[in-house]
DNA sequence: CATGAATGAGCGTTCATTCAT
DNA sequence: GATGAATGAACGCTCATTCAT
């Protein structure tokens, strides 16, 4: 029994050992040019090895991508549950968006690859179901933050799902910005100010 | 003379095709796993061809691109400076944009690829330098909406310059949003009433 | 009559042209990176037109080739038909070669393409044949001079024949030599001494 | 223990599979024809497995003709130091060198594509400076016997190190126009014929 | 279970050659 | 006859995946 467990939490630790080695290298070279051999290597792990944690590439790649939402997913749920009035909470959404922006830059692909079909659509469905059902509970708390602010009538009579997502769209629109040089360049603002400036919009826009 | 003539209009002829098959291939499979047999394939053309006409694959997935930000740029452009209000043009512009985004769906790629650093920085400049004057023209001329708006006394008294970038970053951010198949699941709602939703938001904004 | 004649030359000019290029590229960058593109470039013509000239990359190569060695054999039998002593001609001799190896060193490379087969063999046999006899010839011519030198009593009873080769190979040996910068390092002196230094060394041999 | 010994030899071994069928190729066709594609097919081995022994082709190329010339250095220095007069040493040498070219005419292309920049200078610089430094010194050897031969009043007064440098240089012209069916064809006589030949009038040379 | 050598399909790119004009 | 656009076979090289040990 001892035994069995140990054998897991090695195999977990393992798997984590390799999750971090992934994590850095698709943050650096992105999903194409990532190789499983700088992977392995980075996890001092032969390449055999990853394969038998994670059935291809991909996988890897999308469950790398999956924890880090799992981070995000815990800090927006745990803002929204915050004891405070609406408007305060959503300011620090975006407070908190921003901040796992700045340290979890290269989480913010999974959005494109998922999209986009450079990573293939047969992965299993029971990891990507997990992503759905979070994000689909954390835009349901947020849409009762605001359903919250209309009863108390700080906010105008608004559709709070819409609301909810059309925060979530802006808020991540801002930041895609900011990760292309070319349009830093066109911007010139810093990220912070503009969410910060986004935000205000958006709550004048809840309220009026 | 006729000649000449003729040889100019087929070369511009077949350039369009293989451009038109660049798009369809890019747009499927995402830059990275477009081949270009695939295009060569689907311009009906060889191989060289293509190699003829652009000098990698790079060049030819830019050139796809810019094109498509050409299109986008006219129509903004054209919005912009319709003689209008500065609240019914900006409600206008969501709609452009949402419009484009249901025609030219392909060639909102080119925000991922150029960011993400797939498509190496090693492009002509010149190609990129010229999307980047433009853009920033097409932000600038909106914020003189905003200004108008302002010194019209429809807007509050906003910094028009960031709430043109919001308005940039929150619409992509919409529009990306539903590009991907889980998150329309989650949302629910179809784009366009989210776009006008947004727009409402935003004007509601930056009238408080 | 007089314009089948101006045809001709044209034609004769036209096929000039393009052996000069060819020459210039070929020596440049070697048969295998030379390409047919280039030299049409360089010979200002269309590419088409190369091959209404020549009917391969190869028949060209080896058609520049030949030339080369033209001029080497006359010069080379104007050598050895020098009203001289044969040990005179024999360093003469020496000297013409170093003068078209400094002159012509492109044409040096012949002797490789046509060894190695990196030129198919399947080259039209009169081609080739035309070099054999003429360069057949040169060799008697020298194994003729030696004999002189025998009857004359100036050099030992040695194998003309054999001699003669041996010329030809060590002279050649000596400036393939030069040919390498690796070897240049090695060697340290320069090739003009070198040369020399030879034909004293032969002579004396042949003396002896 | 064991396992690490054995995994060594069998890469070594499969080093060596390669070299052969490298070697094989690269006779048949040369360095440009050559393809790796031929040469996985002759080790009986994937394309792949090429390049985790070898990086590029020149790499192979390189190591091939390394290999083959550190044979023949072994052969010359061996032949340089044996006990014997300075005039034996050299005509051993010759027939040293005739026997090395029987077995192994393959290597002799090195000279060529080192020389005529097929092969990219951007090569291990460390691998050719070995090279270079070996043949150096089999040539310090060779001029350091001429030099005996001149005290021991064998040779007349000579330069130690343009000798050595005659020598090798004739000595390879002769095996290199034998390398070449046309010449065959011209020059009529074997190859050992002319190598003794050319060792005698060379010795005679000395001595005179 | 861990390993890493071996694999080979697949890629972007080149270029000799053809052929319609 | 001259042209140069089009072709497509062929190349060197990469890398996700497999499997014998």
């Amino acid at each position: 029994m001892g035994l069995e467990e140990r054998r897991e939490r090695e195999r977990a630790a393992r798997r984590e050992q390799i999750l971090q080695a992934a994590r850095e290298v698709f943050l650096q070279k992105g999903f194409g040019s990532a190789t499983m051999d700088e992977i392995a290597q980075r996890a001092e792990l032969g390449k055999g090895t990853l394969y038998s944690y994670f059935r291809t590439k991909e996988e890897l790649y999308v469950t790398v991508m999956s924890e880090g939402l799992q981070i995000l997913f815990d800090r927006i749920e745990e803002t929204l549950s915050l004891p405070l009035g609406p408007e305060e909470i959503i300011r620090r959404l975006g407070e908190v968006y921003y901040e796992y922006y700045l340290e979890h830059r290269d989480y913010f692909r999974v959005f494109f690859f998922l999209e986009h079909g450079e990573v293939s659509k047969e992965l299993p469905r029971e990891l990507i179901q997990g992503n759905i059902e979070r994000g689909t509970r954390c835009l349901r708390l947020f849409a009762e933050v605001v359903e919250r602010g209309i009863r108390e009538g700080i906010f105008a009579t608004v559709d709070p799902w819409k609301a909810a997502v059309a925060f979530w769209g802006a808020t991540n629109g801002i930041l895609f910005l900011f990760e292309e040089e070319v349009n830093r360049e066109i911007i010139g603002t810093d990220v912070e100010q503009l969410i910060h400036y986004t935000m205000d919009l958006f709550i004048r826009g809840l309220k009026a």
